[in-house]
This record gives C-alpha cells, sequence and structure tokens, in this order.
DNA sequence: AGCTGCTTTTTATAAACTGCTAAAGTATCG
DNA sequence: CGATACTTTAGCAGTTTATAAAAAGCAGCT
C-alpha cells in the first residue's frame, strides 16, 4: 500500500481527491501549507508528493525546489496554472510530472500509478549486506570489512559509506547526506560532511589528492567507484 | 549523452522534432513505421522512446504492449489523440508520459528531461565506458584513461570530455554543450567553451604529444574524431 | 557530580575549480 | 581586402573543497 502525501489547500477539492485516492488503496495524508511540507515528507515518508502550486506559507515552486535536494520520491504537481512557462519550471525545478486542473479522476490516477510503477521498479533492494571487490558491509552489525581484516569505523563513518556505497555510481549530493545522515538542512557553508568523508578516505587507504575510492565530484557532491575494492 | 528513438509517421514533424532534440545534444534515431520499433529499440538501446499512436504497420499502443515486458527505458506517447481514455489507456500499458499535440518544444523537452533523469539512477546506460584506440573514459568512476595512463581532468573537463565523445564523429554545437554542462542558455557571445576545450586540448596533447583529436568545425562547434587516438 | 576518552561539529585557512572577460593573435569567409 | 569566428593565454572574483586543530558533545565510569 502505497502513501501518498497530497498538499493542496482547497479543502472541498482536496477532500475530493483523498477519498477518491483512498478508495483506490492508497494512504492519502493531507496538508493545506506549503510551509509544512518538509516537515510532512520527513515524518509521513510518502512514496508519492502531489503538490498544488498556489500555496499559503510557500508557493509549490518553492517548495519543490527546497525539498528536491534531499527528497527522493516522485512529485506530481497539479494546478489550475496553465502556462507553459510554469509547466517548464515546474519540471526542471525537479517535478515528474505536470498536471493541469480539472483533471479526471481516472486520468491522475493512471499518472500516479505510472509514476509509482517507475519508481518502484528503480528502488533499490534493502540488502543487509553489500559487497564490492575486497570492501564488505554489513549494515545488521554496522561493520566493514576489507578482506579479512576489520575496518574500524565510527557509527556516522559507517552510515556515510553505507549511504554513498548504496548509490555506487552516482554522485550523491551534499544536501541528500545532510538531511538523511545528520538530519539537518544543508545550508551551504558546513563543512562536517568533508570532514567526514576526509576521516573515512583516510581509513580505507585513499588519499584525496588523486581519490580513487570516493571522489569528490566538484560541485556536485560525493561519488563512491564500484569497481576501485580489489586490493 | 542520451539516446532517443523518435517514431513517428509523419516525416515534416518528424524531422523537426529530430532537429530540435539534436540541437540540445541528444542522439536522435528516426523511426516511421510501428512494426518495426522493436527491431530498433533492441539494436540501438535507446534511453527514451517517443511514440506516435497511429502508425503504419502496427499502432502505438499495440507497440507499447509488445515492448513493454522487456523494454526497460521511459516511453513518452506523443500523440493527437486527446481522449482521456485513450491517455489512460496509454498510461496503463506501460506509457511513462502521456503528451498531447501540439506541443510546445520547450514542454517536450522538460518531460523528456524529466523522464530521464528520473530513470538516469536506476539505468546503467549512462554508466558506460568509451573506448577510442588508447582513450579510455569511464563515466562512473570520471577517469579518463589514455594507455596506462590517467589523465587527471577537472569535474568539468570530463563532463565536456564525455559529452564530445558521446558524439564521436559528429559536430556539437557551442550552444548544446553550453545548455548541457553550465546548464545556462549560450548568448553567443561568451567564450567559456572555448577556454574548456584549449585546456582540453592541452591536458590530451601534454599527455600523448599527438596532433588534434577535437576538432573545431567553423561555424558549428566541436568535433570528437574517433580514429585518432592510436597513439 | 566530575573525570575520561572518544566522537562529532565548528572554525579557520589554504588550495583548487568555475565562470567569465580581455586581449592579442590566427584562421576562414565572402 | 574587411568582417567575422576561433584559439590561446592571462587573470580575477566568487565558489567549493580538504584538512588540521580547536571546541563541543556524549557516553560510561567512579
Amino acid at each position: 500500500m502505497h502513501k501518498i502525501l497530497l498538499v493542496e489547500d482547497d479543502a472541498r477539492l482536496a477532500s475530493l481527491v483523498q477519498s477518491f485516492l483512498q478508495q483506490q488503496g492508497f494512504e492519502v495524508r493531507l496538508e493545506s501549507r506549503g510551509d509544512t511540507v518538509a516537515a510532512a515528507c520527513q515524518s509521513f515518508a510518502p512514496d508519492l508528493l502531489i503538490l498544488d502550486l498556489m500555496l499559503p506559507g510557500m508557493d509549490g515552486f518553492t517548495v519543490c525546489r527546497t525539498i528536491r535536494a534531499w527528497f527522493q520520491a516522485p512529485i506530481l504537481m497539479l494546478t489550475a496554472k496553465q502556462s507553459d512557462i510554469d509547466q517548464v519550471l515546474g519540471l526542471e525545478l525537479g517535478a515528474d510530472d505536470y498536471v493541469i486542473k480539472p483533471v479526471e479522476p481516472r486520468v491522475l490516477l493512471a499518472r500516479v500509478n505510472a509514476l509509482l510503477r517507475r519508481t518502484q521498479a528503480a528502488s533499490k533492494s534493502d540488502n543487509q549486506e553489500l559487497q564490492f571487490g575486497k570492501l564488505k558491509l554489513n549494515n545488521s552489525a554496522r561493520e566493514a570489512h576489507y578482506g579479512a581484516e576489520l575496518v574500524e569505523l565510527t557509527s556516522y563513518e559507517f552510515d556515510l559509506l553505507w549511504m554513498l556505497a548504496k548509490h555506487a555510481g552516482q554522485t550523491v549530493k551534499r544536501e541528500a547526506i545532510h538531511k538523511q545522515i545528520i538530519g539537518r538542512e544543508y545550508d551551504g557553508l558546513d563543512r562536517t560532511v568533508d570532514v567526514r568523508v576526509s576521516h573515512l578516505r583516510r581509513k580505507l587507504n585513499d588519499n584525496a589528492d588523486t581519490p580513487f575510492r570516493i571522489k569528490t565530484v566538484w560541485g556536485k557532491g560525493y561519488l563512491f567507484v564500484a569497481d576501485a575494492w580489489n586490493d
């Protein structure tokens, strides 16, 4: 059963959509203000976010831009704004779909399902173990081994390594690391993540001058290299 | 960068969309019949399929149903059929988006990008390796090797080289490079891309001590020469 | 409570990278 | 030829990153 967070300030429409989606078997939570969406995403952890654009507190575009850095699930913008410019803007800000009101319930449902189908297929298995060459990570014991040897990591070092390894081959943004592991918004100045990466690199015998295991992607974030763990 | 298979039987419209997408840095292949799409998907292995519904040979719905079982990349249906029923049917058959013609090019582009953004994480299609003679590019490690030697590139330089190499043998416009790598519109005066190409040429020549592999196509852009990397 | 040792964050600074511009020279086009 | 487009070098301002070291936080212990 999928969880949907519906952000809509028109109470009548909101309850209509909510009950329709609930009839289709979704668990739907309502939010009527823009400035509370981020908190709701964290506590409710929806599989899909349906976002109106004209909202009290904070407009939908701003909401989208704010949470996109760390919020992984698809965002469907549902709005009365018909202009192409708004549509392009919405999609470029990270929305996955943009639907113009009024919309046939069946169409909305089909689009919701299409988004969930796509993300579900992409979602990774929540394995408790990961292995890359000689590096073995065990998330239930929270231990890292290199060959036979135990690599002693602190709690947060392990969290960081696990998160990077989970996304092996793709760059992970600082914002996402901050939000997920530290649980705080990234203000653009905080160097905590850098320091942890630096510690991690030292313990893993990587060097920052020419890193080959955990790379820095300038202006983007950090990248775990999958095939660099064989000696 | 990304490969798009465009299936459209109206030749004039097809070539319009094709050239527009090519200008945006996509590699676009055209298909005008429905019954040849499956074969084209296998040989061309596109990252995205844009599918018209009314096609000679086999209609778009049937194509979609046929290939969906094994074809992983997103499918965008682009059609003149406006009815909600068709839209719901298309999405339920496995399409990821359904866009009604006529459509603003910018809107189409935004939706294409949204789909690619969402699937990029899951698919390994862009985490490939490219090799031209002694030059080997690894996009998941973001490394370039010339023979056994590592060519040290900055993040920007790697992105640029990767983009040029992906389009080996065809000229890439400054506009496309600007848009794709800097993420902003090209104003026609900015020399930034030139400067970066110059840096890249130096780094590739220093290590190789051989003539240019990245050619300038006067008035058009830059061209990566595929068969010039053997010494 | 106070002490201790370890972990984590903050601070500070150097270094590297990006985006842009200027300028002088070179190449191409009509 | 002049006009236009491109290459290269140099440089600057602003941004981003690495890391040492100091400060703060947090168990567990007496």
